[in-house]
Parts: C-alpha cells; sequence; structure tokens
DNA sequence: CTGTTAGCGCTTTCAA
DNA sequence: TTGAAAGCGCTAACAG
C-alpha cells in the first residue's frame, strides 16, 4: 500500500492537513514543521495521489499533445518541445499518436478527456472542422500548424508561405536553373500545411518574375522517380528541388547522390521542419525551422489563458519561419 | 460541468448503479434499461471520469512507456507498436521521453508514478540496476532490450548478439572482402545493446574463421569520417560496414553513395532496428528486425502478470530477430 | 434490478 | 497553525 498523507501525518506527528500544505508548497507553515513532514515524506517515500488531487482539485495539471504519430521525426521533435515548454509551466504532457487514421485519433483524444486532460494540443489532425469545434466545447484546444475554425478553439501557426518562400528565394539566388516543388501526397487533406507551403513557393516565383516556370510534382509513389520526372521535363538536371518537408527532401538528395551526382553543386534540394534528418553530416540539407520551441510555448500558454476564459473568441499566434543554409543548396562556393 | 453518472441516471429515470453497470458492461442488465441508459449518455455527452474511477479501482489501466526520445526513429515505432499493444489489452499507454537525460527521466517516471500508472515499460534507460529494482518495488516494471538486475524486474529483450551474428554472416556470404563494425559512441553506457551487438559481430566472425580481421570503429563524431577510416585500413572500398543501428548505416550509406560508388555492389551496409530509414527507396538497407510487435504484446503481458504477482521473481522473454535482406547487401544479384 | 452505505486520497472551508 | 466536516465522481458489497 502506499503511503498517504495520513500516515505522513501520524509519523511527523502533525495534522493531515499541515501535510497537504506542505505538499502544496504554502507558506503558512512553521519551518520545523515543514522540516518533520518533509522528513517523514522521505522516509514513507510518500507520493502525492493524482487521482484524489485531480477529482477535488477538478484539474489535472496536464496536456494532450495529439500526433499523427513519429514517423516524421518532425513530431518527435514538437514532442520534446512541448515536454519542455509544459514543464517551464509545471504541466505534464500526455503523448499521444493516432497513427493518422482517423478513429484512432478520435480515440485518443477521447481518453485524454477521460483522463481530465486539461487541453488539448492537436496537430496534424484528420479531425474535419467541425469535429475540432465540438471538442473545443469540452476542453481547451490549441491548433498546431492549422488555422482554426471560427470558434472557440485556438491556434498556433508558422508562416508556411512565408517559409516555403524563402527556401524558393534562396534557392533561385543560389544560381538553379530549375526551380520545382515537390508536393507531399497527401496535399488533398483539407487545411494542411500543403497548400500553403505551395502557395508559397507560387508567391516568390512569380515575385521573382518566373511564375510561368514554377513547375509542381506531386509525389505519389516514389521520390525518386519524381525526381526524374523533373530531370526528363526540363532535359536538364540543373534544377533546385523545394521539397515540402525534411523526408522528401531526404529520399530526394539520397536519389541525387546515388546517382553520382554532387548534392548542392549540381542539384538544389531544400527540406521543411530542419529536423534531425536535415542536419545528418552526410546530407546537411537547406531547411525551414519553424521555431519549435516558439510554437511550443504559444501551445502552451494557449491552453492555459483559455482555461481562465473558456468563452474567448478563437486567437491565432504566427510564428516567423526562419531559413537554415545548408551544403544541399551550396553551389557558389563549391564550384569549381 | 461535465455530466455524472447521477445526471445520466436521472435522464434515463434510473438508479446510479445502474449506470455504473452499463458503463462497465455488465450483463445482468435487462437490454430496455441499458438502451434507455446509453441514450441518456449520448444525449448528455456523458464521460466516464477517469480520476474518480482509478481513485476506488486503485488502478488506471494505463501503462508508461518512458523512451529516450523520438530522434532514433525507432522509438516512434517501439511507441506505436506498444499502443497497439496496450489497447488489445484495453489499456492507455502514456508515452514519456527523457530527453536522454538523467534528471528528465526521474521526473518522467515519477509523474508516471503519481499519475498511478499500473505499469512502467522502461527503455534505453539510463538509470542504475538498483535504481530500476526500487522502482520495482513500487510499480509494476518491465524493462526493454535490457537484461534486468536479479529482482522482481521483468525484461523483454530481443536477442541482439544473434541478430548483429545474422547481419555479419549475411555480409560476408555476400562476399565483401572486409568486414567492419561501426559500434555506436554510447557503447559505454552500462547494458546498453552495444555491447551485445558487438559480441554477436565478434562471434560470427570467429564462427566463420575470420577473428582476426574483425574490426571494429566506435563513432565518435561523424560517421563518415568512420567510414574512410576503415577504407584507409584496408588499403580497399571492398567493405561491408555492420552497423551499430540503422542511422549509422545510414550515414554510412549515404557518405558511400555521394563518393558515386554502388550501395551493395561496391560497399555492403547493413544497420538495425529495421525502421523506416532502413526501407527508404532510395537507400534500401538490409538491417535486423527486432519485432516490436511481439516485444510489445511481451512487455504488456509482463506487466499485467506482474501485477498479479508483485512478489514473482524476475523473468525474461527473448524474442528472436530475423534478417531483412535488400540492397543495400546485395552484391551479387547486381554486379555487372 | 434498485437502494443503501461506505470509502478511495485529497483539497477546501470554517471555526477554533 | 490546527481540527472537524464536507465532498469530488465513482465502485463495491449487500440486502432487498
Amino acid at each position: 500500500m502506499q503511503p498517504t498523507q495520513q500516515d505522513v501525518a501520524d509519523l511527523a506527528g502533525v495534522s493531515r492537513q499541515l501535510v497537504s500544505l506542505v505538499v502544496r508548497g504554502d507558506k503558512h507553515v512553521s519551518a520545523a514543521k515543514r522540516r518533520a513532514v518533509q522528513e517523514a515524506m522521505a522516509t514513507l517515500g510518500y507520493r502525492p495521489n493524482a487521482a484524489a488531487r485531480a477529482l477535488v482539485e477538478r484539474r489535472t495539471r496536464t496536456i494532450g499533445l495529439v500526433t499523427p504519430g513519429f514517423s516524421n521525426p518532425f513530431f518527435g521533435d514538437l514532442a520534446d518541445a512541448i515536454r519542455v515548454a509544459a514543464s517551464e509551466r509545471n504541466l505534464t504532457p500526455l503523448i499521444g499518436s493516432s497513427a493518422s487514421v482517423l478513429e484512432v485519433e478520435r480515440s485518443v483524444i477521447d481518453r485524454f478527456i477521460e483522463m481530465g486532460a486539461d487541453g488539448l494540443i492537436l496537430t496534424g489532425s484528420l479531425l474535419s472542422p467541425e469535429a475540432i469545434l465540438k471538442i473545443g466545447e469540452l476542453v481547451p484546444v490549441c491548433l498546431l500548424n492549422r488555422p482554426p475554425a471560427k470558434g472557440m478553439v485556438d491556434a498556433v501557426l508558422c508562416d508556411d508561405a512565408r517559409g516555403e518562400a524563402l527556401a524558393t528565394e534562396h534557392a533561385v539566388e543560389a544560381g538553379y536553373k530549375h526551380i520545382v516543388f515537390l508536393e507531399d501526397e497527401d496535399a488533398d487533406i483539407p487545411q494542411t500545411s500543403a497548400n500553403r507551403r505551395q502557395s508559397g513557393f507560387l508567391a516568390a516565383m512569380k515575385k521573382m518574375g518566373r511564375a510561368d516556370e514554377a513547375v509542381t510534382i506531386t509525389v505519389t509513389g516514389r521520390v525518386s522517380e519524381a525526381v526524374l520526372q523533373a530531370f526528363d521535363i526540363f532535359n536538364s538536371t540543373d534544377v533546385a528541388f523545394i521539397c515540402h518537408n525534411d523526408q522528401i527532401a531526404f529520399e530526394a538528395a539520397v536519389e541525387i547522390m546515388s546517382r553520382g551526382m554532387s548534392l548542392g553543386v549540381d542539384v538544389g534540394v531544400t527540406g521543411y521542419d530542419n529536423t534531425a534528418l536535415a542536419s545528418f553530416y552526410s546530407l546537411e540539407l537547406t531547411s525551414i525551422d519553424q521555431g519549435l520551441a516558439r510554437m511550443a510555448r504559444g501551445a502552451v500558454q494557449m491552453i492555459e489563458s483559455r482555461q481562465r476564459d473558456r468563452k474567448a473568441p478563437g486567437r491565432s499566434e504566427m510564428i516567423e519561419p526562419t531559413l537554415v543554409a545548408r551544403r544541399s543548396t551550396r553551389r557558389r562556393l563549391w564550384k569549381k
């Protein structure tokens, strides 16, 4: 049997509620008593019972993070950023993955709600805007990288269009002759970042007076095929690939290197998310950093402020992405 | 205010405990009443309060998974396997990451215990065997891929030595002249799989009569440097790299391809863990599959059986790894 | 099937 | 500072 506050109180020779005060760090406790209680807690190995506390406090100090899974390392990085941001606010993150299956996502969210999560951070969600609004009525919800429908749901966004525009401009300036956008195949899922990133690519091309040269290839099967397709279209390998994310960029880069071409010098590649993949030594992919730490902090704060005012109109916060230039677009410096 | 069982009971015109029976799926409820209750639950949007239930049942039906993080995709795959295995047993996994920091790991474990996790699955733990045994006294613990110290702690292991022996034999049979083991740099952490994998490599080399040719290189900085170092040692590039995990294999493979050599034909590479990295189309790394689904099921079952008998001696279950041969070691078929 | 009674471990309120 | 009392939402054990 785990020791309870009562056990601690008995051992320390104080009242049970005094123990409660000490546990919660109340200031109105004499130093002597506090020490006695702390000693008793230590010798007994006392741990507060979160369920009991949750029951009476009507909050758990947990927030649920729902991701589509961790096969894309971006979400692993995100989970870690959320962990850090949450612990800064003395919260515990509950981490869940939907495996990109709607039904699983629903059940994960249901479980988080039943467990009494104080808020939910949703990313890569498959839910419809209406479904999300409904959840938002039950519990504070903050969307990550997805604009909220009008309602009591908040969002933290990274300016995807801006990010992809940065990548595009960078690639053009680096001097690649042709520029191709490699789009993710699930770009048809509503409200994903794919559309916004593509529009950033298009806008940048237009701005640089090359609107009619803007080519988008949707990756349906192997990335390598899309790469070859691009070389075919231009009848040239002097191409920079603006990729929807690091994973695609990664496969493109490997394909390029495996064909004996030099990454960066012969062919340019940019990724998105600046994950661990991008910084792999042998690759060194130029990528767009979404500022995960800031996004995570923003999301946690959104949840906290909505806890205070459940009826507030939805707010959103926009984070500025930054370009991280690496070897995969470094043509000039490396050109012999 | 969330609706309670009482609210449901009032609406359905039944007793509160009848609602409880319906929620828990008890059989001794007439169909008519059951339907009435379910309707009332639906219209009210009733959700059971997990904290209240946990308080009285003294169990939460959650199990905590503690990983070092998700930068190694293996742990993402593991988390998903645990999610599946847990839900098969009607359990909810709590997923935690220590970011490979001892102090963080401790606090994650503490939180899981306070939250009343029914058991803990530890993997890549930085804790000492003694510390783990102590935790095992508080809550059922199952170690993953780490042999337990003697005590009331269970383990599910994949036979690392056997796995790396499989990879080694495969590479030798494929006909590469020199065989090198690329060891992870944190091989000095006690009880990690690194030692066991290396011993499997050595055993296989010995068995094949090439014990004195067995070379191990520890990756301290860039993998690419280790690769070049190997070429130097042998003054040849006819080498197969037996890598401690897919990430290292991956970097080695990229380095090889970027030097214009053909992966598989010129140089062999094997990984370990059979993660998503290994099956990337442009790479197709031969790797060792640990049988995550079986490991996850085994771990969940270990937890469940220890819940029943907290004092049982520690048990361990060994999973047989399997070789997944792909292009990165396919010399013969591809040789011109 | 229903009602009653009891209590899980904790916070909260109020009076001493 | 402390003690007493109440109650969070639920399950459990029992008698009807």
